[in-house]
DNA sequence: ACGGTGACTAAGCGCTTGCTTAGTTTCGCA
DNA sequence: TGCGAAACTAAGCAAGCGCTTAGTCACCGT
């Protein structure tokens, strides 16, 4: 799975061969239909724990702070990191998806959703409290979701900002975004 | 050039097959040769005139305001509303990029700097003549490119907005990631 | 010592891929 | 009307694709 994850993210899920992912795993290319039944479904395997950890990360994190506006910054925070972190399943996570099977899709998709309602939900609860100033609630949330994971697009390990950092400059400009006082 | 647009903004550059192209520009396999030498030459015709067609507009929007204020809100509408209405075309341009030549990838990321120099000005000016507040231009043009080039990702022509309602939000979101009144 | 199980490979099958070749049709212009 | 060039196609080639098959090997409880 680290092999695929490495090759999808570096060239595409259909760019990638089977034979890629097999000596990238230090394995013949039949060695790998010992684990997984298809390239398909080692994507979704990638996709799914990818999401799945993403949205674990995600909750966390607000569950952790008081206020929307600690909440808002550090799931921001944490999301932007994760995707620094974890950048190659990131790019899987993010690019990828549509490359699955109907069904499979759905299934990610699913996960997707949940991440979606956390920060509206957050964007909510800010507004309500008249500690944001938002002109839409869904269209704030996607900027704020796309600042995060257009991070995966751009970071490179080799980058001058560490993920944490990139998550602190990432949380102040969500602050920013929806009018809270920082 | 339109039937290979749609195809690769669709289902990637490596999962098109030369054919689909054909099929969908009405001709036999054989026929896209008689105009273009490979499957990568198309692509980088579409992603060379696509950069150029976003860098215009991009051009076009910031010489006529006046303020760097206003720049930076015309700068972003047109950048993010040319991301929905050329939502194929911009697909292309954000995410097959690198599936290009060494050579022709190259000269595309000469354009794409290009108009993160726009940016970086712009950002500059207005830091200069006190009307922005931000922390760092290299970190804030990064969030706000990510908030225009994400719309191609989710646009599609069936959404609530239009593309000009996208890029006068996006507008006023910008404004405020870099803190300058509005 | 031995049988069963799971991890693994060498070889390769059937199919699709990007692209070519050889030949036909269409068309602007004299 | 006839001609050269450009646009196009039917057929297919070599290579690479996802995946399978048949068989080997290492290991572990008895």
């Amino acid at each position: 799975m680290q092999a695929a994850a490495r090759a999808f993210a570096d060239k595409g899920f259909h760019a990638t061969t089977t034979r890629d992912i097999a000596s990238g795993a230090g394995l013949s290319p039949a060695g790998v239909y010992v684990h997984f039944g298809s390239k398909e479904e080692l994507l979704f395997n990638l996709s799914r724990t990818g999401h799945e950890s993403a949205l674990r990360e995600v909750r966390a994190a607000v569950a952790d702070a008081a206020t929307p506006t600690q909440q808002l910054a550090d799931l921001v925070a944490t999301f932007s990191q994760w995707h620094a972190e974890q950048y190659e399943i990131a790019r899987v996570v993010q690019y990828e998806h549509h490359h699955l099977t109907p069904e499979h899709h759905a299934e990610v998709l699913a996960l997707r959703k949940q991440i979606d309602a956390v920060v509206r939900g957050i964007l909510e609860a800010g507004t309500r409290e008249g500690l944001f100033t938002i002109d839409d609630i869904g269209d704030t949330a996607l900027a704020l979701l796309s600042i995060a994971v257009d991070v995966a697009r751009w970071y490179s390990p080799t980058i001058r900002r560490t993920p944490a950092q990139i998550g602190a400059t990432n949380a102040h400009l969500a602050l920013r975004l929806v009018g809270a006082a920082t």
